[in-house]
DNA sequence: GATGAATGAGCATTCATTCAT
DNA sequence: TATGAATGAATGCTCATTCAT
């Protein structure tokens, strides 16, 4: 299988190392598809910033497709890796929610290719998930988490009792995720820049404060 | 219908009337590019689907772009317009902001082409609307009837007093518009269908509940 | 018939005057087709400049390639009209030699049109010349007056008696139309500006010189 | 033949090979170009005759302006490559300008592209020439030939004295050039064929005799 | 006589993909 | 494994020309 994460050495000297190709094709595919899109992005741009001959596209994904979709799962694997080591069990369910809250923003702060590969892929249907088996079987522990997190708060009395785990996430997403989807029409129409390192963190604290406000009883 | 491009005569056939044929393809344009992405979208197919000689297009609109540009332009026309209509003078804060915020998910709910355009533009990083002065000039009405409704609410003491109006502003579209932009990927990855009437039924009351209970002070 | 020449004010006041809008567009043909040739002309730019409908292209002359035609025409009856106003009959052999050498210089200077369109036109293999009645009667004055000049000039001993007016013509003509003809190429693979004023001057004395020592007995 | 492109392995029946393939499509370029223009011409055509995919033209010379640039230089590449086996040296004056002369004909008998392709380049004003460094460094042998022919027969007074070598190319040049790049609208004008091997010859000996006659003290 | 609207065929150029080595 | 050569099917755009008023 496809390693998402490039391997900075392998483990043989071999210099014709298929895995690292692959990788690096990798890297330079989510950089271009997420710039451009998938109609906007160009095998050819992609073979140059890899630095390899175009025909080894085709050779390990078969077309720009098959490409595509490894990139969208190496993205997903990425994230779903990332939200493996939260490690909130120590915590009360109000500290837990601020870093669930927290690290939705922070993720998506650090990572716009995955809002941008996201959004094309919306725009498609979700087709390239739906056909992937790997995609459908990688389950969010983030989701868990929530709803974990949800039902001790509850249980606690810190917060409210009527809301479902999956509309609080997208909710918790939502404030994150349209801040920064949608971060350069937001600033043009508002005549002011919400991507600089002040409004990011004015953002980030309203987030989460947000939220929690969101959850009390 | 909100149409930017005035018919002279709509009594006319239509045939020979340059607005009637520009708007039509502002229509078609809209439909192409919001399915496809500019990069996606064929010039010919919305030719074709408004049914006019494609040469038309660089005739009224120089260019592919040209075209986009005032799709764009149009579908915030479209919006402005509606948010116009919003009459709140003579409601409660409480009334007022639970209107604001269901006119959110309302117009997101009726219009997929607007967030689809919107994507575009921001992987674009808004260079349209940057570029259009049409866009710059177009204020949002919205952003001033939440300010005043935020403030009166925060008078009689319904609201908190520490929320800016940008961030709540973002806070509100986002719960709404993250759950329609990724509709399609949140469906896949959850296994749940959230494009159902029920599931919008259920959004819509939550993301109401959800701000106004974040609001409280 | 459409003139060539255009014709400044008309007898009538005429606000719209058939004769004059279409010397305007003659002229303006003239000028595009000698810049960019047939192929390279565009219909729409010499509607432009002649500052009318470009749809009266198509009412006067039929088709871009009429106009061509009646272009083509006007150029040559404007030389051919020059010509008729050269009187060389009190004139010495050599002086009338001189003259004529002068003139087909001079001309040539004052009218790159006319170079330019002889190009196209030779590289239509002058198809538009044989199809043309009004050119094939339009007989030149000038290379009468060249071979009445060389039979004076040989009858009284001032002219070598072994050339014939034609190659004469041509030998003429072509020292002086190579020059303007080929002036761009020349200049930058001689690295020599051969356009200005003074080599101008310096070549018109060279050609007058050179034709008039090649004819010495 | 003069192909600027060399290739690799003539031995090969020229399949992938790029050398070839390039070498093809100039030739191809050069007869499409000086049939009709830079502007009349069909990369279709180009690549058709060529016998290649359109594609490779702008695989190998990314642009149709490109293409032009590097047919322009090979015809030039290929007279100056003639030019340089004229040998002179043991000649006298007079049967040296004779053979200049004579050259001068035969070429642009022999390659009537050059002068079509010239004549596209003039009506440029020179602009491929102008960019094109391999064109400026490409000093022509014959103008020095033709200097250093001229000072010798000055010094042995065959010649006269007053002529400078760049007026005395154009001239001889142009008593050639002008008779084949006109030969076209000069044949239909005086309703004579100057196209036939007679008129071929009887000009050769005009052009020589005319040019000769012209140096003489 | 004159104009703006509209069209069909074509054209330079692009791009994902396959072939041959 | 890896590469350069080559291709077919678009794709945005242009242009001469015709239609309707």
């Amino acid at each position: 299988m496809a390693s998402p994460v490039p391997r900075k050495s392998s483990s043989s000297p071999a210099r014709r190392d298929a895995a690292a190709t692959q990788a690096i094709l990798i890297q330079a595919a989510i950089s271009e598809f997420s710039r451009n899109g998938f109609a906007g992005a160009r095998v050819d741009e992609i073979a140059r910033t890899a630095g390899v001959n175009k025909q080894l596209v085709y050779h390990y994904f078969n077309s720009k497709q098959g490409l595509y979709l490894v990139a969208l799962e190496s993205v997903y694997a990425e994230i779903r890796e990332k939200e493996k080591h939260l490690s909130l069990e120590a915590l009360e369910p109000l500290e837990a929610m601020s870093q669930l809250v927290a690290f939705s923003f922070d993720y998506l702060a650090a990572h716009p290719e995955f809002i941008a590969l996201l959004s094309d892929e919306n725009r498609n249907r979700a087709s390239h998930i739906l056909e992937s088996r790997v995609l459908r079987k990688m389950h969010s522990p983030f989701i868990d988490m929530l709803d974990a997190t949800l039902k001790q708060g509850v249980a606690r009395g810190v917060f409210r009792d009527d809301i479902d785990a999956l509309n609080l996430y997208i909710s918790i997403a939502g404030i994150s995720y349209f801040f920064f989807s949608n971060n350069h029409t937001l600033s043009a129409i508002f005549g002011k820049s919400l991507g600089s390192r002040a409004a990011l963190a004015q953002r980030r604290r309203h987030v989460i404060d947000f939220a929690l406000n969101a959850l009390r009883p």
